[in-house]
DNA sequence: AGCAAATTTATAATATTTTCTGATACCATA
DNA sequence: TATGGTATCAGAAAATATTATAAATTTGCT
């Protein structure tokens, strides 16, 4: 019963003759005949009453016929999906970030909904730690986070060169100065994110080496509510600087260098290392290292 | 892309393995792991990403197992449409009738009812004359008439052995007479059918050559309107028995037996012989002969 | 009407194409 | 490195197509 068999056979019912449908169809007309037959024997029941010259479609013929139609219809829509999806103008994307990675890819998502409209974008806010398993499980096809997993088993695209800044009000006793020493710290009171991170590990085992309190007064769960208490002057932070830019410019916010703690902090994209991207992440992932990367020197991904 | 093929892609797809595919299916792995591909470049895409030793659908590939489902389900109604066609569930019945057989087949009509109660029926009233060629046309499939079509295209089953018979009031001056001679109705008004038919040709054709005067005062459409008038003694009549036995009984009509003037008048279904007949039509000319020569003694038809 | 010609489908033998299998190479995982 | 699974290959089997021919039926012609 396949669609080669139901094509001969809706020939045999337009032309009215086997011989008229094998012709159409550059078959011999035995060919034709045992078609229908085979088409006969596998539905069990005379499609076509051959009494005389003039062909008849039976009752069941004439129900094969309208099925056959239907499931052109069908095949029709699958192989439209498909090109939709091949060109790029249906599926879904899922993309999970940690807050300033997500923060950071908005421009991005953007970019992607004007260039693909008709493809689902879901931009998950996870948790930094969890985004390399899920990406593996699969549960995610994309991550977007600021640290390299060191999975061989995910690919990573480095997208933005960021660092961690240290930033204080400008009405800080710190504003003012350039550069300063870890020791200067002790007696600050520090606003931190309230998510576990490598960054946040990396900073409190830096004081620790150094020998230097680190009082981590207030935690914040998000970037936004960490900066604005800095802006009050409230306490001190080290945030992402692509996240206090413009405070910094507007004067909003002092950054102050801190010689042991000069920490990069690069965006990347990471996916299954030996996984298929969908073409909507496929998609993604070249907007955006086109994007991140103007122009053809682009270095290679990792 | 034949339904052999998706099956096995679904197969692929539900046990996750191409060799556990291949024995759920009794084939060998190659045989799986070949048809899948046969499928993936037919639809120009790939359906399952083999990049580690678990198998993941594409985007692509799920779509196609949606179709597929869908494909199966078509399917499977067809096969219902087919088997319902052949039990006599569905299916649609055209019978043409003169008037009188159409009378006489309501009967019929009403038994295959209660028996095939999803079969369409349509009684159609066509002009006797019309039947045979609208049945042999396939306008038709089954025609009731009351005389033989005489064209070896046409299978004629006699039905009911009626005849025509001569009525008159129980007022008329005739009525007490049992039997009469042709020439003894020259004077008398008739009541005619006016739809020619051959009985009424033949009837004429009888006066003709016994050389009586036949005065058809009256022509009327339908039977029932002749017998009124009769009743009413505003004439006399050649009706066919069947239509007048219950006045007859009654005592609201004579039957007088003309002698030049027996006719048989034998109801016959018809249809076209050299092609096959629709399961519903020949449900109904089971049914009728059933019906009409009850036991196994029955004669053979024509 | 009746017979021959022409047209069309069915059948059979043969050829071709498609599909399957078993052996084996290959690849990734544990 | 062993293991479980997939891809590839050559040959085998199965399905499908073709050519030639027979059978049936309509059409045209006398």
């Amino acid at each position: 019963m396949n669609p080669a068999l139901l094509q001969l056979f809706e020939a045999v019912a337009e032309e009215g003759s086997f011989s008229g449908a094998g012709q159409k169809l550059r078959k011999s007309q035995p060919a034709v005949s045992l078609a229908v037959k085979r088409l006969e024997d596998e539905l069990g029941a005379q499609l076509i009453d051959r009494g005389s010259r003039t062909l008849r479609l039976t009752d069941a013929g004439r129900e094969v016929l309208r099925y056959s139609k239907q499931f052109q219809g069908l095949e029709r829509k699958l192989r439209v999906a498909l090109s939709d999806l091949r060109d790029r103008r249906a599926g879904k994307l899922t993309v999970g970030a940690n807050e300033s990675a997500a923060l950071y890819l908005l421009g991005h998502v953007e970019a992607f909904l004007a260039r693909h409209p008709t493809i689902q974008v879901e931009l998950r806010r996870s948790l930094s730690s969890r985004i390399p398993e899920a990406v593996l499980e699969g549960s995610l096809e994309l991550g977007a986070i600021s640290y390299d997993p060191g999975d061989p088993n995910l690919l990573v695209h480095r997208l933005y060169e960021d660092r961690l800044t240290f930033v204080v009000s400008p009405q800080h006793r710190l504003a003012g100065r350039r550069r300063i020493s870890i020791a200067e710290l002790g007696e600050e009171r520090f606003i931190a994110h309230n998510v576990v991170s490598p960054y946040r590990a990396r900073v409190i085992e830096t004081f620790r080496r150094h020998q230097v309190r680190l009082n981590m007064a207030i935690e914040m769960p998000t970037i936004e509510t960490i900066r604005r208490l800095v802006q009050r002057n409230l306490g001190v932070a080290f945030l992402p600087k692509m996240c206090v830019e413009q405070q910094i410019q507007s004067g909003a916010l002092r950054e102050v260098s801190v010689r042991e703690l000069a920490m990069g902090r690069t965006i990347r994209l990471i996916h299954p290392a030996r996984r298929l991207l969908s073409q909507a992440s496929q998609a993604f992932l070249e907007l955006a290292r086109e994007r991140d990367r103007p122009g053809p020197a682009g270095e290679p991904g990792s």
